[in-house]
DNA sequence: CGACTTTGACCGGCGC
DNA sequence: GCGCCGGTCAAAGTCG
């Protein structure tokens, strides 16, 4: 015990003393023997303190072998759990284990060392027989320094991983600060114009007209206009564009109809009403831009999923199919057809680099009413951009950084939302694909792995519908924080409050969310398998479920 | 026959 | 101006 840690027998054979290095872990090993111990056959009573002037940090087991080799049974070797950190600091390595959260993770094979008997092995039972031979002895040196190998190489994942997660959140902080800038910028022009009368007159007429139009549903467009408004000139560019005030329920029409001209504006850039300011053409041009941009938020959801489509409870109609560039795979481009001139669209995309990863962007918000399923999913979208942008925007208080939204998407993951500004359009991405077999749910002080179970209930209780609801209940809160107000069908999510508490607080409520994330995959891989054979590609849903619902 | 998918054509933005 | 690219249209085909 040169390190003062370790495990050992001694002297007596049915006495495992574990000496570990700080009193910090001795809870930690203390759990980790027994359950090696007790795995391997062996009854373990309770530790009892080292009799003769214990070190403090040494517990020590009677152990009861319940085999018949104990007579044969060697005295084994020192086995030093912190050999791959010798005369290193040991509270770095509690803290890496905290950090990473995974002490249950530990491999007992590797690292107890401790050789054992066990009743029903015989393979081993013969190396324990001439243990002390030289062979032996080299074998156990073998596997022994096998296991430090394997610990480091586990270490070694949770540091990537852990580097993972600093450059997602550094990517976040950039797409942030540019965001930020952009709007500065808007915001000094804002400033300006302000003062100016006919910015004042403009004001109220958007005011005017904005309280005429219905404020029925989840209206992405106008949420993306109403902030940029804080320019006179997106007012003025936005006013136009809209005037008269349209009601969504007038437009129903061709598929012509339902462009932004006409009816829910979130569609793209190239239709954006230009107008051309007398007094200061540049700056139009610039909230334009803005606005084109903001206008054009998206949500994109990247999911593990061999399914052509995730299940999302709207009916989809593909109109279009495209090769993007760097991906293989098409790009399958759906509209909602629920309602005649719903402006909603997806595309849907496998991941270039994981063909196993579904990417599902939507646009817009639907203009009538949902099923309970879809509109948990609408509310989710909808709420991640209406937080994108909210974020996005200048406001009294200030400021938002996305990053809050990032975190409030997931407050236990920092890497499950992000946000890309980056990208032609600001996007927010719920990524739940963090690990193949497992979702992990990440925290400043605790990780959280659940194992995907293979859910494939199509129940009324089913968790597909609370995965939505929790993303959205969390943005609601988050929205409110930010003084936006949300749209009815997200206010009347159920026990907002308490959703956000639970989520940072409660394992089990992070469970819940893992089988409902879970259950939205295996559903949509399950209705897949039933009813879906094409093998054109995941962009192709002809004969999926939801198409027909 | 209606709803839906497929797929080539078309359009507009953007970079060179 | 030209070509690339993303997005959309719409005619033709398919399916139930």
């Amino acid at each position: 015990m040169a390190n003062g840690s370790g495990l050992f027998f001694d002297p007596d054979p049915t006495t495992l003393f574990l000496q570990y290095p700080s009193s910090k872990d001795h809870h930690f090993f203390n759990k980790l023997i027994t359950q090696a111990l007790s795995s391997n056959n062996y009854i373990m009573e309770a530790p009892t303190k080292n009799m003769s002037s214990p070190p403090p940090t040494t517990i020590q087991f009677p152990v009861n072998l319940i085999n018949d080799h104990d007579q044969k049974r060697p005295v084994l070797d020192e086995m030093d759990f912190f050999a791959a950190k010798e005369g290193g600091n040991c509270k770095e390595d509690t803290d890496d284990r905290k950090e990473f959260n995974k002490p249950l993770e530990l491999d007992f094979n590797i690292n107890t060392g401790l050789q054992l008997l066990t009743a029903n092995t015989s393979s081993d039972q013969s190396i324990v027989e001439d243990g002390l031979s030289p062979a032996s002895s080299e074998d156990r040196r073998t596997k022994t320094e096998l296991a430090v190998l394997q610990a480091e190489l586990e270490r070694m994942n949770g540091e990537n991983r852990h580097l993972r997660d600093m450059l997602n959140q550094v990517t976040t902080n950039c797409s942030t600060l540019q965001m930020q800038l952009t709007i500065l910028k808007q915001k000094q022009q804002h400033d300006h114009i302000e003062q100016d009368d006919k910015g004042e007159e403009i004001k109220q007429q958007y005011h005017q007209s904005s309280q005429m139009r219905p404020r029925q549903f989840m209206d992405l467009g106008r949420l993306a206009d109403e902030p940029s408004l804080s320019s006179s000139e997106g007012r003025r560019s936005w006013e136009q564009s809209r005037s008269p005030p349209m009601n969504i329920v007038e437009s129903g029409s061709s598929d012509r109809e339902d462009s932004p001209e006409k009816g829910l504006s979130c569609w793209g850039p190239n239709k954006v009403p230009r107008v051309v300011d007398n007094e200061s053409k540049s700056s139009t041009t610039v909230d334009q831009a803005t606005e084109a941009t903001i206008r054009k938020a998206r949500v994109s959801v990247r999911a593990r999923s061999e399914a052509p489509m995730i299940t999302d409870g709207c009916q989809w109609r593909k109109y279009g199919q495209k090769m993007a560039k760097g991906n293989p795979c098409p790009r399958a481009y759906y509209r909602c057809t629920m309602a005649a001139g719903c402006p909603v669209r997806k595309q849907v995309q496998r991941c270039a680099e994981d063909k196993t990863i579904l990417i599902t962007t939507y646009e817009g918000n639907h203009n009538h009413p949902l099923p309970p399923a879809a509109a948990a999913m609408a509310s989710t979208t909808s709420s991640a951009a209406r937080m994108l942008l909210s974020g996005s925007m200048p406001s009294a208080d200030g400021l938002m950084s996305s990053n809050i939204l990032a975190r409030t998407l997931l407050p236990c993951s920092s890497s499950m939302a992000t946000i890309s500004a980056s990208a032609p359009f600001p996007t927010v991405t719920l990524d739940l694909t963090q690990n193949s077999n497992s979702l992990q749910f990440k925290g400043p002080s605790n990780q959280f792995q659940f194992p995907f179970q293979n859910p494939h209930q199509n129940s009324p209780g089913n968790p597909i519908a609370l995965l939505p609801q929790i993303f959205g209940q969390a943005l609601y809160n988050q929205s409110k924080f930010s003084g936006l107000q949300m749209s009815q069908n997200v206010s009347t999510l159920p026990s907002i409050g308490d959703t956000v508490n639970a989520l940072t607080a409660d394992p089990n409520f992070a469970a819940a969310l893992a089988a409902a994330v879970t259950s939205l995959i295996g559903n949509s891989h399950h209705s897949n398998n039933v009813t879906n054979n094409n093998t054109t590609a995941a962009t192709t849903p002809s004969n999926n479920n939801e198409t027909k619902q």
